[in-house]
DNA sequence: CAATAAATGAAAATGGTTTTCATTATTAAA
DNA sequence: TTTAATAATGAAAACCATTTTCATTTATTG
């Protein structure tokens, strides 16, 4: 079975859309696309900037209005790294990128990939959450690890 | 030797202060007192309702400018729910609040804190956090784990 | 094809946060 | 102490990411 990379009907973040009944547009459609070909972590205006070069029609709104609507779905993480804007990246997923954390610079900002040591963080995770969502009657959908500190650079500045 | 919760001479954050050249001035010690006294994740805003209840004189740009350097002392946390202020709390340290972690609801926007499950976190986060500052050579002075989903509330809605 | 409802974009409004700048308070020096 | 140098403060203005409003367009349903 070919799925792959291809957005044609029925890509799986369609059927997510046509499930909770919204529906599957243009606009919509290059978010996606643009987040999909992107490994960094994108700020809306980002996404605006280069929905607005495949498609000039389309606005900064819906952008956000979009980012916003994935977010709901689990679909895209919303993160804040402490410069006043929000950063956006999909979730794990069939097509997504891996899973993975953030090493944060408090000085320069610089949000370091990491997705080493996945086997610990899978167990300690899993029991975590296990017992948190019990404990709190909490259904848990997502998490995230973040580390801070600085990086040479701004150890050494 | 007493050192409790008072503020007077010598408390161990005005060492802190000292050390990097700061002053220890009337509104940053109501600040500091503030966010002893609080166990919530407070805004800014939270922190200046507050902060002017005690000295009517101290102004939000004065606690803006206390929070921030907190957090780049590493004395405060900053971090963010999605709602669009940042909240702040202080650090593990040695007159604060249990090291704890977040439960957000997607929802409402509820935080709940946890400080369950320690030891496995201990064990991971140690683990991972050696191993991280030597591959990405990285001095990692903090770290934080949230788990987002929905809350029973926000569940059945 | 018509009717209904959802989605869109432009512009305006919002609101948290930062800057500016003149004043005040703190520290160090004499 | 008093004084000089410098850091900190507060009010107001500026900023800028995000949200709201609303008239228009587009997608679905019958």
């Amino acid at each position: 079975m070919v799925r792959g990379r291809g957005h044609g009907r029925g890509a799986w973040w369609q059927d997510r859309f046509h499930d909770i009944g919204a529906r599957v547009t243009a606009p919509r459609e290059v978010v996606i696309d643009i987040l999909h070909e992107t490994n960094d972590h994108v700020s809306a205006a980002d996404v605006y900037v280069k929905a607005h070069e495949i498609n000039p029609s389309i606005g900064l709104t819906t952008v956000y209005r979009t980012l916003d609507m994935l977010t709901q779905m689990g679909i895209v993480q919303k993160f804040d790294v402490g410069d006043g804007k929000a950063r956006y990246e999909l979730v794990n997923n069939p097509d997504g990128k891996k899973h993975h954390h953030h090493l944060i610079c408090l000085g320069c900002k610089a949000i370091i990939d990491y997705s080493e040591f996945l086997d610990d963080e899978l167990e300690y995770i899993g029991k975590t959450q296990n017992r948190l969502s019990k404990k709190y009657n909490f259904t848990i959908t997502d998490h995230a690890i973040s580390f801070y500190g600085f990086c040479e650079r701004c150890r050494s500045g």
